[in-house]
DNA sequence: GTGGTCTAGACCACC
DNA sequence: GTGGTCTAGACCACA
């Protein structure tokens, strides 16, 4: 996993973490890595790590059994949809907007790009039935 | 103007600048405000201007002359519009046909709030003629 | 070390960095001397040295990992000869020809001064094998 | 004329001003041309160009009637050559030497180059006879 | 520990 | 008046 400079590592691995998550990689209940195993897969200092669990667990995304590992909270599917269908909706997209009328980008240009992008990646982003 | 408190505030200056320029308020060629007068109109420390000054000018979009002050270089509407068209499409908008998918929000869905957005926003991003 | 008053102390550090980094003082991929660190050894502030840093890291001739320090990017050493040549080449030694020209200085009394020059400085300036 | 970014206008044009009285073209009291017309000619401000004589003047480069003008002072020629001299020979020399080195530039190199420089630039450069 | 940002204040050269 | 540099000191997020 390559990470961006410009945001704070544990909060990336937040969202990749969340990603698998919503798309039903790791289900709820289901143990997921130790700290140190995501740590070492993904190159990062296990602190990194805990703080990216920490921040989920405190989301209730997570919990966790003393000596155990961290586990996918039940309810972790459908709350992390409602938060982040409701950043997109009010936060991501109005900035979106903002940006197509300053450079004067149309719909029918992003209609395009979207089918476009849509046959680019068939379906690798839903919950497997 | 308001900071947010998740982003550096001389970026959010090179922020407000560049849009000013964008929209033709800040004419190629034209002198732009001296630092201490911007530090002042925005209530931040002359120094903090000094860094977006310095951005900008290493990013082409600002030049300057010795004892007179900063101007917008001539090819920075084109530069600035290109840079930030070329992300927009390239980064920004496949990260929101992601989310899209990701959340099941499809095209109409977006269209709707789109026009509820320009509806509420009439014309303020463009140039006055 | 010792700073000119004629330029600015970042430049010269600046300088001072790209000279070790080009003789191999500090390879590639390298962990270089922290902010603080570089800011004691040379008795100035450390927001002299950040700013040289970052001079630097613009220029890719240094990168950086959050929380652990700055290192020398891979590409530094050929970036930074081939800048260097290119500017001497093309810049300084055709002004050093104008020179010699309009001082009457011909190329044996540059010759004899460039022998003793290098006698007077063996090999202090390659890398060590 | 064009200026240079990193060095003060005023400097540069001492350096114009003392080629042109090397090369013949002011000859020793001789009136140069008045604050008010080289600042037009050089698109820059009078108090630029007053500096900058008054530099020379300190220097003994030029002297001044009052309510004249400036004059290229007799000794100048002897006097600006001798010092571009100490200074080439002394300074600025063993700085070419210590890049050659460094980037692993040798004489023949430079000689090539000189004699190319030569050929493209035939005599421009010396006093008038 | 690391970098990153910001402030306050100073001094300077330059136009 | 302008920018440019530097210091001292603070606070913060991050690894």
């Amino acid at each position: 996993m390559e990470f961006k400079d410009n945001e704070a590592i544990y909060l990336q691995i937040a969202g990749y973490v969340s990603e698998l998550i919503l798309r039903g990689k790791w289900p709820p209940d289901s143990k997921i890595p130790s700290v140190r195993e995501l740590a070492g897969d993904l190159q990062v200092n296990p602190n990194t790590v805990m703080r990216t669990y920490e921040l989920l667990q405190s989301q209730d995304v997570l919990y966790n059994k003393r000596g155990i590992g961290f586990f996918v909270a039940p309810a972790a599917v459908a709350q992390v949809q409602a938060a982040r269908r409701e950043r997109f909706l009010t936060q991501e997209l109005p900035e979106v907007f903002r940006t197509m009328l300053l450079l004067g980008i149309g719909l029918p240009e992003v209609q395009r790009r979207y089918e476009e992008f849509k046959s680019a990646h068939p379906q690798p982003l839903t919950v497997p039935s």
